[in-house]
DNA sequence: TAATATAGATTGTTCAACAATATTAAATGA
DNA sequence: TCATTTAATATTGTTGAACAATCTATATTA
C-alpha cells in the first residue's frame, strides 16, 4: 500500500519519543560528558521543543538508564564509577551464564552471533574500531537471545547501553575490543558444537578478562 | 536536628513521584482492572493534579512495567497474558538460578530469606493470605540479593511487580502461595548448608511447579 | 575565615489553548 | 440490513506563559 515512500514512519511516534531517540544516540556517541548536567532551558532550545515535552524525553531516557534524575537539581548524564562497572559485570555473569546454559545447537541466536563476529572481523580489517565495538556489543546482546526471553533481552540491551557509556569515558576504547573478536568466535563455535561446559568456562574467562581490562583502563584514565 | 517531626520527608520527593507511588500501590492492590484504559482527564481529576504532571507519573510507572503506553491511544494497565507468564519464568530461571550459584553460607540475604519464611508461616496461622503472598514475593526478591548486584535486584523487583499483577487476575490467588512456604524453607536450608547443587535442583522444581500452577489457574479463570 | 542573608537561576507545577490523532455517531450507498 | 464513508466528538500530544518551590552563587556580616 506504500504509494511512494513510507513517509508515515517518522510521524508515527510522538515528538517526545523521536527526540528521546536523538538524545540516546547523542549520549552513546559521546556528545555529552559523563556527569554533565543537562539544563532544561538549554536542551529544550537546542531541540526546539517545549520544556514540558523535554521533561517527558528526560523521563524516557532516564528509564533506559542513560540519564539520572535528581529531584529539584536536574537531569545528569550517568557517569558509571568503579562500583557500577563491578555491578554490571555481576549482572553479565548471571544473565550471560544463563544464556550459555540455555543454548542449543541450531538456535537462531547463534547465527546472529556468528554474523556479529564476521562483521567485527571485517571492521577490524578496515580499521573501523568504532564498528568493532558496536558489533562486539551486538554479539553479547544476541547471546542473551539464547534465553528466548523478550524481557531479558530488553533489559540486557539497557545494560549494554550503560556499559557503552563506560567505554566513552576512556580514551582508547577502540583497542579494548580487539582481543575479544577471537574469543567471541571461539565462544560461538563451542556453543554451536553443543559443548555447554566448555562454553561456560570460556565465558567466565572472557568476562574476567574484559572486566579487568575495562576496570584497569577506567582507573588509569581518571587517576 | 529534628525539632519536632520529620515533616520534610513527604515533600522531599516531587508531587509526580508521590502520586506515582500511590498509583503503583493502587495497581498492586488491584484497584484497576488489567487492560483498563486510564484516561488522563479522569485520573488527573481523581488525584487532583494537572495533566502534565500526570503524564510524568505515567512515564514513571510505565518504566516500572505496570502500565503500558500506546502512542496517541493512551495509557493502559498491563495485562500479562500466557506468553508473559512463560517469559517471566524464563527470566526467573536465569536470575534466580544465578542467585543460587552465587550463594554462600552466612550471606546476609539468607537471613532475610529466612525472615520472610517465618513471617509467611505466621501469616498463614492467622489466615492472612494476602500477607503470605507478599512475603513469598519478598522471599524471592531477597534471594536475588545473593548476587550482590543492585541492578539485578532492582530489575527483579520490577519483574515481581508484574508477576503480582498476574496474581491479581486470578480469583484464588491466596491459596496459590500456600504450598510454597515449605518449599521456600527447604530452599533456604539447603543454601545455608552450602549445598548449591541440591538447592539448584530444588529451585528448578519450585519454578516448574509454580509456573504450572499459575499458568493453569490463569487459563482456567479466563477459559 | 566562617556563617548568614540576599539575589538570581533552575526545577516543579499549573493552566489554557491548539494541533494531531483516535473514537464514536450519523449518513450514505449497495 | 449490512457495510462503508463522512462528519462530529473526545482524547492525546504539544506549546507557552506564569507562578511556586528549591537550589546556587554572591555578598554581607561577625
Amino acid at each position: 500500500m506504500d504509494t511512494d515512500l513510507n513517509r508515515d514512519a517518522p510521524s508515527e511516534r510522538s515528538l517526545a519519543m523521536r527526540v528521546a531517540t536523538q538524545m540516546r544516540d547523542l549520549l552513546i556517541a559521546g556528545d555529552f560528558a559523563p556527569g554533565e548536567k543537562l539544563s532544561e532551558h538549554q536542551i529544550a532550545t537546542r531541540f526546539d521543543i517545549s520544556r514540558n515535552t523535554l521533561r517527558e524525553v528526560f523521563r524516557l531516557v532516564t528509564s533506559e538508564g542513560l540519564l539520572e534524575h535528581v529531584p529539584n537539581r536536574g537531569v545528569f548524564v550517568v557517569s558509571p564509577d568503579e562500583a557500577a562497572i563491578l555491578d554490571i559485570y555481576r549482572v553479565r555473569r548471571v544473565i550471560q551464564g544463563g544464556a550459555v546454559q540455555a543454548s542449543a545447537p541450531g538456535h537462531p541466536a547463534l547465527a546472529q552471533m556468528r554474523g556479529c563476529v564476521a562483521r567485527a572481523q571485517a571492521a577490524r580489517e578496515q580499521g573501523d574500531w568504532q564498528l568493532v565495538g558496536t558489533e562486539n556489543m551486538a554479539f553479547h546482546g544476541a547471546m542473551v537471545g539464547l534465553c528466548d526471553s523478550t524481557r531479558l533481552s530488553a533489559y540486557f540491551a539497557r545494560l549494554l547501553a550503560e556499559l557503552r557509556l563506560v567505554f566513552r569515558q576512556m580514551e582508547d576504547s577502540a583497542f579494548l575490543h580487539e582481543p575479544y573478536i577471537r574469543l567471541n568466535a571461539e565462544l560461538v563455535a563451542l556453543l554451536e558444537a553443543g559443548d555447554i561446559a566448555a562454553a561456560s568456562t570460556a565465558l567466565d574467562a572472557y568476562l574476567l578478562k574484559s572486566e579487568r581490562s575495562i576496570l584497569g583502563a577506567f582507573l588509569r584514565d581518571r587517576g
